[in-house]
This record gives structure tokens, C-alpha cells and sequence, in this order.
DNA sequence: ACTGAGCGG
């Protein structure tokens, strides 16, 4: 399942992202979206977890969550951009 | 003083 996760804190990584959900059930992949030029987080990432039981548990969790300060959204993400 | 809504490659 694919998880979308928005308001993080800009210094939060993938790493903690990761961290964070693997609390939850296995992870996957997970990163936090950075600007390719300025090398700065767009503040929001993606956690995809094979196990949906554990990924809508996390999502339960953490949605609404402080983490690093803030108090995150977490949801279920959308298909990724479909290029045309 | 950046930087707060939002879906990546």
C-alpha cells in the first residue's frame, strides 16, 4: 500500500520516515520528496508498505501525529503522476 | 524572514 505523508518537518528525512512506520509493519520503500535544486524537503513523502493491515494501522497511528514537531497528515496515496 | 498546502521519478 502506498502511503502518502504531508506537513512533515522540513529537516525530517526518509530515514526517520522509515523509522517511524516500520513501528508499524514492514517497510518497504520510503523517502521524503526534496527539491532537486535547493536540496530542501517539499515537506511531504512517501511510505509504501507491502502489508496493507500494517500500513492502514500506521496510517491510524500516525495520521494527526507530532512527528518532529509537527503534526503530520498521513493517508493513502494517489497512483503516482500519470505521464502523458 | 526560508516554510506550510500538498501527491514523487
Amino acid at each position: 500500500m502506498n502511503i502518502f505523508v504531508a506537513k512533515l518537518n522540513y529537516r525530517t528525512t526518509s530515514e526517520e520516515l522509515q523509522r517511524q512506520f516500520e513501528a508499524f509493519g514492514e517497510v518497504s520503500s520510503a523517502k521524503v520528496i526534496f527539491d532537486r535544486e535547493t536540496q530542501r524537503s517539499k515537506g511531504f513523502g512517501f511510505v509504501e508498505m507491502p502489508d496493507d493491515d500494517a500500513a492502514r494501522e500506521a496510517i491510524q497511528a500516525l495520521n494527526e501525529s507530532e512527528f518532529d514537531g509537527r503534526t503530520i497528515v498521513v493517508k493513502e496515496a494517489r497512483p503516482k503522476t500519470e505521464t502523458y
